[in-house]
DNA sequence: CTATGTAAACAAC
DNA sequence: GTTGTTTACATAG
């Protein structure tokens, strides 16, 4: 089994009230919230926030430094008037919901519906009717033909909100939750249920395809009411760095109940999100009373206590001591993560042992560095294309003996690099974090730390970093600042790269002929930048490749797909073998191991993104506004994290226009509304720093114990303010197959300012 | 065959 | 020189 420690090491992250306030007031958002009680009394009263002058005083005390420019959030939007006509309804319910707004049918159809409840009320789910058996839960209490024309009836209605009725989607999935048995439901059986119960997924059809993989359990089982708020828990440091870049803020137990009502409307969004990015998330009541007080005790002893403090600073970092018993037992947790998988490797206990019987010098195994065999294989370096001389590396026959792969040990690189991702606080490492990882915690690499001999293996790191869609470049803007690499949650467990085995089947003799071909793909690909319409578009592999925003290159042509002017050295330039003109991305599948819902159009509402901007470096924390007199209740990373935030407080950033026209980054950079974590590591951090364990050969212990506790916080509030006002509201908008310009990139984006855009809309389309 | 390691070309920074 | 992306090729299973 797996140990709990990499899906269940949960950061602390909290909202502060502050941010909750800025979220639904369309304001600056703050990192920090005050010190003093005055911020925090959101959470303290349960959620009963109600966005008044004074807090937006409050807010405006707290918001953050006067900027140039928002490199790390949206500025400060004017007003947002429509917010405040389209939340109040919501808005108002939920301080009241202290009382069960989850096992209250008549809520949820009140806020699905808005005006009239004809067609969003929902009936309590029947007390015998299965999640299996339930014929139309959702119309439950609506005739069956008014249910039938309601959800068949595609034309616009005033009174609908979306083409199945005037539930939101997160309406449906709670419907979905609540009537099953358990009070959680993977993703694929929230799939399955929508199709089954929604007549207008029905129709969608394909209910097979892309069947979710990663579960969403959503426990609402609590009984007793102070208990019953959520929060959201990922599984493993992978997915809580792609939340945590997505500026999902992922919470601590001891948090949500000072900010139920962020947490609730952040959760809505994240609730979505994870149905769209099959995020294995956990969405869970606080201890639910059904899974975890049974058998968990860390339920019972936690008593959330009011603080005054920052709360969008962990007070304390909860892990889990064991896994949630869900986790161990629930069968729906059919599908490992990929954290899991990576932590599950066969035997990496023996890596203790793995000692390194050679001296540096003897070099047993590795023909990386100075390699004396072949000292041709400089390849360009000569004159002239000098045949090659065939590589030849046997492995040596005591590495053979030992059943080593390799002569490091057990795992390959891509296991090694994905443990380092997985040991970093944050789960990210930049590239020469890695190579120092290696170089601490392995003796085989630290052996060869030389310029000269790490070439190979930090070559081979890249290469594998690169090649695997297991890991994920985070672009790190900022000049000069290399990419974060994360661990893909995404990705796809077994198939991966299918361009490997060409060079196999081609028969080219000399590397003449291989550099002359290369060249004249290159000179082709030149030539086509240059103005030639080429059928292909960057496209992913698995969901390996960029995402490359086409409003930089391909203002609005959907026709021509020009290849960009150049090629951003991160930027992918496959395309998709076997499939050259992809004129419409809907029509291929380059998303299959994306799980998405069956009736999501899946090629232009979305894709995993794999660029994903991080402006962590360039947040600009008001230290003397984070509540800095309770550092007491931080721990030691909380700590160290204020510290350098304080620090820091480099007012630069403001990268302006290097005089290069809308950059990449700064496309990136709108798609990717990603918040600055002030608990986020900075370079100040080197990575090896918070690991318990720094020794390779404590290795086999990975995921037992060895995954340090990281802090995030990341606040969603900010990235409202980016929004256009004139965003869609339905999701409906957003799945438009006909939509111009929609592309991967395009698609996520839009996605994300959609979910965004109902967050600063109160909630109003998945706010439970 | 696939998975992996290694080398290297190339490009952008 | 570094960071990334790809391709090529070799070996093991
Ligand atoms: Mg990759």
């Amino acid at each position: 089994m797996h140990s709990l420690s990499e899906m269940a090491t949960m950061p602390a992250t909290t909202m502060s009230g502050s941010g909750g306030h800025e979220m639904i007031s369309g304001g600056t958002f703050s990192n920090c919230g005050s010190s003093t009680s005055s911020v925090g009394h959101l959470g303290a009263d349960g959620g009963s926030f109600v966005p008044t002058s004074s807090q937006d005083e409050a807010m405006d005390e707290l918001g953050p430094v006067s900027r140039d420019r928002c490199n790390t959030w949206p500025m400060r939007r004017p007003n947002l008037d429509i917010n405040a006509q389209t939340s109040p309804l919501i808005h108002e319910e939920i301080p009241e919901e202290e009382n069960d707004l989850y096992d209250s049918s008549e809520h949820i159809g009140r806020l699905g519906g808005s005006s009239t409840n004809s067609n969003g009320v929902l009936h309590s789910p029947d007390a015998n009717s299965t999640y299996s058996e339930v014929s139309s839960p959702v119309m439950n209490g609506v005739s069956p033909t008014e249910s039938n024309e309601v959800s068949s009836n595609s034309k616009k209605s005033t009174t609908r909100r979306n083409a199945w009725g005037n539930m939101s989607y997160a309406d449906l999935i709670t419907q979905a939750i609540l009537q099953s048995p358990d009070k959680r439901l993977t993703l694929s059986q929230v799939y399955e249920w929508m199709v089954q119960n929604v007549p207008y997924f029905r129709d969608k059809g394909d209910s097979n395809r892309r069947r979710a993989s990663l579960p969403i359990i959503h426990c609402l089982s609590s009984t007793r009411p102070q208990r019953r708020r959520f929060f959201f828990v990922a599984l493993n440091r992978s997915v809580l760095s792609l939340l945590h870049h997505y500026c999902w803020p992922t919470f601590l137990r001891s948090s949500f109940a000072h900010t139920s009502l962020v947490i609730r409307s952040q959760l809505c969004s994240t609730f979505f999100l994870a149905v769209c990015f099959s995020l294995p998330i956990f969405l869970i009541s606080p201890l639910p009373a059904a899974t975890m007080e049974a058998s968990s005790s860390v339920d019972d002893d936690f008593v959330p206590e009011p603080r005054e403090r920052c709360y969008t600073w962990p007070m304390q970092q909860f892990v889990y001591d064991q896994p949630p018993p869900q986790m161990m037992t629930s069968p729906m947790m059919r599908e490992p993560t990929v954290g899991q998988m990576l932590t599950s490797t066969p035997s990496s206990s023996n890596m203790g042992a793995h000692l390194m019987p050679l001296g540096m010098h003897m070099v047993p195994g590795g023909s990386h560095g100075v390699n004396m065999n072949n000292p041709m294989s400089g390849g360009s370096a000569g004159g002239g294309p000098i045949p090659k001389k065939k590589r030849c590396r046997k492995k040596p026959t005591d590495q053979l003996a030992q059943k080593k792969p390799n002569p490091w040990g057990e795992d390959s690189y891509s296991d090694i690099i994905a443990k380092a991702l997985e040991s970093a606080p944050d789960g990210r490492l930049k590239l020469n974090e890695i190579y120092q990882w290696f170089s601490d915690n392995i003796p085989y690499f630290r052996d060869r730390s030389s310029q000269e001999e790490a070439a190979g293996w930090k070559n081979s790191i890249r290469h594998n970093l690169s090649l695997h869609s297991r890991f994920m470049r985070i672009q790190n803007e900022g000049a000069g600042k290399s990419s974060w690499w994360v661990i893909n949650p995404d990705a796809k467990p077994g198939r991966n790269p299918r361009r490997r085995e060409r060079a196999t089947t081609i028969d080219v003799t000399n590397k003449a002929a291989l550099d002359k071909s290369r060249g004249r793909a290159r000179k082709k690909i030149k030539d086509l930048r240059c103005g030639q319409i080429i059928g292909s578009v960057n496209c992913m592999a698995g969901s390996q490749a960029s995402i490359v925003s086409h409003d930089l290159y391909d203002e609005e042509s959907m026709q021509g797909n020009f290849e960009p002017v150049f090629r951003p050295r991160t930027q992918s330039n496959l395309s998709v073998p076997g499939s050259s003109a992809r004129v419409s991305p809907s029509m291929e599948q380059p998303f299959d191991d994306l799980d998405f819902p069956p009736w999501v159009d899946t090629a232009s509402n979305m894709a995993i993104p794999n660029d994903i901007v991080d402006r962590t470096d360039q947040m600009r924390i008001d230290a003397a506004r984070c509540g800095i007199g309770n550092n007491g209740n931080m721990n030691a990373y909380a700590q160290q994290q204020h510290q350098m935030q304080q620090i820091k407080q480099e007012p630069k950033i403001i990268k302006q226009e290097n005089g290069a026209p809308p950059s990449y980054h700064e496309l990136n950079s709108v798609r990717g509304p990603c918040a600055q974590n002030p608990l986020l590591r900075t370079q100040m951090t080197p990575p090896g720093k918070y690991q318990p364990m720094n020794m390779y050969q404590a290795y086999g212990n990975w995921g037992a114990a060895g995954v340090p506790v990281s802090a995030h916080a990341c606040g969603v509030q900010q990235q409202s303010q980016s929004l256009g006002s004139a965003l869609p509201i339905d999701l409906e908008n957003l799945t438009l197959p006909d939509q111009p310009l929609m592309d991967v990139d395009m698609d996520v984006e839009s996605l994300l300012r959609h979910e965004l855009s109902q967050t600063r809309d109160h909630q109003l389309n998945f706010d439970l």
